[in-house]
DNA sequence: TTTATTGTTTCTTAACTTTATACAATTTAT
DNA sequence: ATAAATTGTATAAAGTTAAGAAACAATAAA
């Protein structure tokens, strides 16, 4: 029997005056209301009541058990309003986890829109590449490139950017512009390690798809450095249009091999749990959900 | 379910960091920790815990209600052991009605001695003839005189006092000295109603009982009146020995009829239920049990 | 008197709690 | 590297409890 429904049903018949207007009240039988009353008595070992048939009077133990009774009861529902609430309305704060460059990019120029509407809400980002524990690190909300293997978590599909292999057109010069994914192997292609797999780099042609495993004179685990490297004629880079598109269009890099379809770079957003999500997951997620697709310029 | 038991599981679980070690330490299984957890977690529509089978921590949440938690799961401990103490400890104040005759003559002085050991207690008392409905005045204990036909009260036999028969010398020397039960039909008898039962002597004599229905020029509801009349010479009184005892002593009034027997009067400690006794009531109980025969004069 | 209402008791059914067992995931030990 | 142990959870069976209906004794009002 719940203790604390036991204690409510104990400051209504005290208020009422009698265990039959209280159980009218509570909506519960008269037999209840006494067994409520037993119970708390059992446990107490003391009597809340001095009543017979007719008359119904707190003993002096009862007055002091009535009196904490409503605090104890006040306190209870003033803090399960607060954690719903917490669970209603975004507050507090929301720890991202995020690639570094799409990242500062692509979502932190979100964020900062999205914190306009939530004075409460204050947000941690994390930029960082590779596998992390988000539960461990306590991370309510990570974006993750390529597909996810953990079971535990959830991934939601934000949106989707084609890859694009390039290089700069000084570097096209010297070696020659590649025409057949083969011709990569004689090239030094540029790996990012961030996103998988690795150094193995997928086409698909009029004869089907072909994967070529690649080799280059730099690697790291993030887009930026690949990128600048190949500004500077290093060699070819597959990276997603989001990120290279600029230097695209002012002759900096220049695409290779357009006829070729790649595997479009697929962008999630990953969470903990589908249950319980706290508001403020569920409405940033809506809202990053609906505003990254035109920033990286295509649906989802 | 319990929800403060589960409060206490969830606080154990997060002091834990685990769930088996929680359950351990509470001893229940495993099974019954998680379904606290979920318990509550459905009840608040909100996660407290993001875990996997490996590791645990808490949601933002989860914090705050923690810390609100122990903050009720204290309050409700300190809450009963107060109101235990309440039960177990003589404190707070004891209502007490009696008689007023007994009551000023042996009660009370009884009360003094006792009060001494019990520093947090204190007495209120009410000193009244007649019926009283005890749950309606909030009174913890009662003294009553003769038998009681309430079966809602608990009645304890403390004492009995021996009635006896009598009157000034001077009345008796105006009036005669009556022999027999008879002759009080010729007397005026000063009758005391708080006594039952009120107008009927009975008297046990050789041949039997026999019951005289008795008048006079006196009836009051206290014995005190009824004394003093019979003190100066207005009739003769049925009393018990402890309100009359000193006067015969002095001479101010003479028994007569001594070898009839009277059934003596009985003094009772009434009290509202048995069950859950208050420590006050017991104690005080105990104390008058053991302290007032020796001033009646008899056993109880 | 009859009638209605009170707090309580008894009894039965429905609901829930608890345990045992199994399982998938993951870590530690050998 | 394989086996053993431990984690949180799921599921079904057993055990326990809560809930309401009806009946009851006590009392008050009509």
């Amino acid at each position: 029997m719940d203790k604390l429904t036991s204690m409510n049903v104990f400051v209504r018949v005290a208020k009422a005056g009698s265990f039959a207007g209280a159980a009218k009240d509570l909506d519960i039988s008269r037999a209840m209301a006494t067994k409520h009353i037993m119970q708390l008595e059992s446990e107490l070992n003391t009597r809340l009541f001095n009543r017979t048939t007719r008359s119904l009077s707190l003993t002096e133990a009862g007055e002091a058990y009535l009196e904490r009774c409503q605090q104890v009861l006040l306190d209870v529902a003033e803090m399960e309003s607060a954690i719903t609430h917490l669970q209603t309305e975004p507050r507090g704060t929301l720890k991202i986890l995020a690639p570094p460059v799409i990242g500062a990019s692509h979502i932190s120029p979100g964020l900062t829109e999205y914190l306009k509407n939530y004075p409460d809400l204050s947000v941690e980002m994390v930029l960082k590449g590779g596998q992390v524990d988000l539960i461990d690190e306590g991370v309510d909300l990570a974006i993750y490139l390529g597909q996810l293997n953990d079971t535990s978590l959830v991934a939601r599909k934000l949106a989707s950017s084609s890859l694009v292999v390039c290089a700069s057109p000084e570097y096209l010069k010297n070696h020659g512009i590649p025409q057949d994914p083969e011709d990569l192997e004689d090239h030094s292609c540029l790996i990012n390690w961030a996103i998988p797999p690795r150094n193995k780099w997928r086409f698909k042609g009029i004869l089907g798809e072909r994967t070529v495993t690649v080799t280059g004179r730099m690697q790291a685990n993030m887009a930026d450095p690949i990128r600048n490297a190949a500004v500077n004629g290093l060699g070819l880079i597959m990276l997603p249009r989001y990120i290279v598109g600029r230097d695209i269009e002012q002759g900096r890099l220049q695409v290779v091999m357009e006829q070729y379809g790649i595997a479009p770079l697929e962008i999630y957003a990953v969470y903990p749990h589908r249950k319980y999500l706290s508001a403020k997951v569920r409405s940033f997620l809506e809202f990053i959900q609906a505003w990254l697709p035109h920033r990286i310029g295509m649906n989802p």
